[in-house]
DNA sequence: TACATTTACATGTATATACAATTAATACAA
DNA sequence: TTGTATTAATTGTATATACATGTAAATGTA
C-alpha cells in the first residue's frame, strides 16, 4: 500500500524525507507482523537475533561485545538480553580464560532446537512479507545497502 | 555498506530473507543516526512523529484513536507520548463536545515553534542519510510501497 | 427504559531501547 | 612498579513497545 495512504499523510517534502519515513513505518510493518512468530515458543524478537547470531558460531564461543556489534539494533543492550536468554536455559556463559573482564557465550542444545523449530515458518514469513518478485527484490537489496552509503 | 559486512554475516537463505533483515536493519540504521536531531529540543523520535501529525492538522483537533492510527509504529501509545507532550506544554487537550469518551488533541504555538526549528535540519539530514539518487530514491519508494502489498 | 455490547481512552506490566554511570580487569606510560 | 587510561561487562534510569486489563461513555436491542 503507497505510503501516503497508510498513514493519511497527502504529501512529502521530497522523494528523500519520503524514503526516510517509508523505511521507518516498513520496519513497523515487519516487526508488527512476525511478533506471533516467536512469541508461541517464548522468545523476543531481539532474543531471536541473538540466538541466530550464537547458532552462526558453531560451537565457537563469542564474547558480548561482539554479539552486540552483530545485532540489528546497535542499541540494543546483548548482556541484559544473554541474561534473559540464560534464565530460560537457552545460552550459557563461561569466564573467557584469557582475559577475565570478558564473558564467553555459547548456545545450548534447547536453544539450538528452538532455532530448528522456528526455521522454515521464519522462511516462509520472509516470502510471505515481502510482496515482490525475485528480481526486484534484489533490487530492493541493493538500494538499501547503496542507501546507507 | 553491504548487509554481510555489517552484521558479520556471509550469507543468507534467500534474498527474501535478507530483505527483511535488511530492512530491520535499515531502520536501526536511521534511527541510530537521527536521535542527535531530536535530542537538543528535548522530544524523542516518536513524539516528533506526533507533533507532525498534529500539525498536518492546520488547526482542526484530532482525537487521540486518529493520531495513533497515522503513527509510523501503530503499536506505540498515542494516549502516553500526549500525556508527555502535555507536559512540556507543546500540546492541550480538550474534551470532545459531541462525545466526551474521546479527546480533543492540538499543537501549541509552542509546539508549531520546535517543529519550524527542527524543519531545515530534518529536511538536511534526510538528503546526507540517503545515499542515493533522485532516480534510486523514487524506486527504492516504489518498492518499499510495493513490498508491503 | 434496562441491560448488554461496543468504543475511546487510560493504566498496568514485561520487554526493549538509549544513554549514562559503575565496576573490575587489562594495557600502557612515567 | 605505580599510577593512569582503556576496555568489557553490568547496572541504573527514562522512554517506548507490546499487549492485557480497566473505566466511563455511547450504542444497540429486548
Amino acid at each position: 500500500m503507497k505510503l501516503e495512504e497508510a498513514i493519511k499523510q497527502k504529501e512529502f517534502k521530497d522523494p528523500f524525507n519520503k524514503a526516510v519515513v517509508n523505511l521507518l513505518y516498513s520496519q513497523s510493518y515487519i516487526v508488527s507482523n512476525q511478533s506471533c512468530l516467536f512469541k508461541p515458543l517464548g522468545i523476543s524478537p531481539e532474543q531471536y537475533n541473538v540466538l541466530r547470531i550464537l547458532k552462526g558460531q558453531k560451537g565457537q564461543p563469542i564474547t558480548v561485545s561482539s554479539i552486540q556489534e552483530r545485532m540489528l539494533n546497535r542499541m540494543s543492550n546483548a548482556s541484559r538480553l544473554v541474561e534473559k536468554l540464560k534464565q530460560k536455559e537457552l545460552v550459557i556463559r563461561e569466564e573467557c580464560p584469557t582475559d577475565r573482564r570478558q564473558v564467553d557465550i555459547l548456545i545450548t542444545e534447547k536453544g539450538l532446537k528452538i532455532l530448528t523449530e522456528l526455521e522454515e515458518a521464519v522462511y516462509a514469513f520472509n516470502r510471505k512479507i515481502i510482496n515482490l518478485s525475485e528480481e526486484e527484490v534484489d533490487q530492493l537489496n541493493f538500494l538499501l545497502d547503496k542507501m546507507r552509503g
